[in-house]
DNA sequence: GATTTAATAGTAATAGTTACTGATAGCAAT
DNA sequence: ATTGCTATCAGTAACTATTACTATTAAATC
């Protein structure tokens, strides 16, 4: 596999960013350095960090993905009303893995928790928002 | 709300099966009883359905949702050999759920665990398969 | 049964993502 | 350093899953 600049830059910009991006919003933080970068390179890109184990991946019921640095196993959580997910700081997660493993005989090879609801920031805009 | 055959129809068939099917597989079974219905009726009331909380989405990073008549918070395991999604039995879910609420101050209403690996049926599959 | 209007069937449109094609550039061997 | 090979690129077209639109149908109420 050949080093490129904009493999690089795509992993930088994932890494430097804490909000959990989209492809799209990668995209256009990439383009702020490598204005003619094209947009097929960062999904193809982001899609190759992901199989490679360096980037994160998840996918989002109300359509999407978004893209993570931390590999580790571990949780979000996204706020039903504003959209923003945030990590979720739980020591057992990795836990919960071998606990599959030991019931079911399945070899677990990542484990991806999403919580939703509401956060603190948003409770009680119930009714303004939904 | 009306009740109409089709949501009866396509919310029976989601809890008939027990495989997790994605919108387009809910969409064939339902057409079996019901040969006209239009996919936007199955797509529109499989969300209605999950709002109401009367099902589960779980949306998959290889693009698409399945559908699950279970609505406890529970966890699911997909063989990245087979694609196939099953639940995983594991006694500590909503235990997860309360040391969130309390560590972070943020309200989760569900929890979705996707566990990606290799299943029992596909371990050795390896070289074949990837 | 007539009225109201939510929900439907059918189709068009959209969003996110992937595939295709000719051009470019990283790496290895000269 | 130059050449050759080909992975990767930019740009664009195509694709898949999903949603929106519109005229029509049928649940619930009167």
């Amino acid at each position: 596999m050949r080093n490129t600049v904009q493999r690089d830059l795509i992993y930088k910009v994932v890494c430097d960013s804490s909000d959990h991006p989209a492809a799209e919003t990668v995209y256009s933080r990439v383009r702020a350095v490598m204005p003619n970068i094209s947009l097929g390179t960062v999904y193809r890109n982001l899609k190759l960090l992901v199989s490679l184990g360096k980037i994160r991946e998840i996918p989002l019921a109300s359509g999407g993905s978004r893209f993570d640095k931390t590999v580790m196993a571990h949780a979000h959580f996204r706020c039903r009303l504003c959209g923003e997910v945030t990590d979720a700081e739980l020591g057992s997660v990795d836990a919960l893995a071998d606990a599959l493993r030991r019931a079911s005989g399945n070899e677990p090879e990542s484990t991806e928790i999403m919580f939703t609801g509401v956060c603190r920031k948003c409770v009680g805009k119930e009714n303004k928002a939904v």
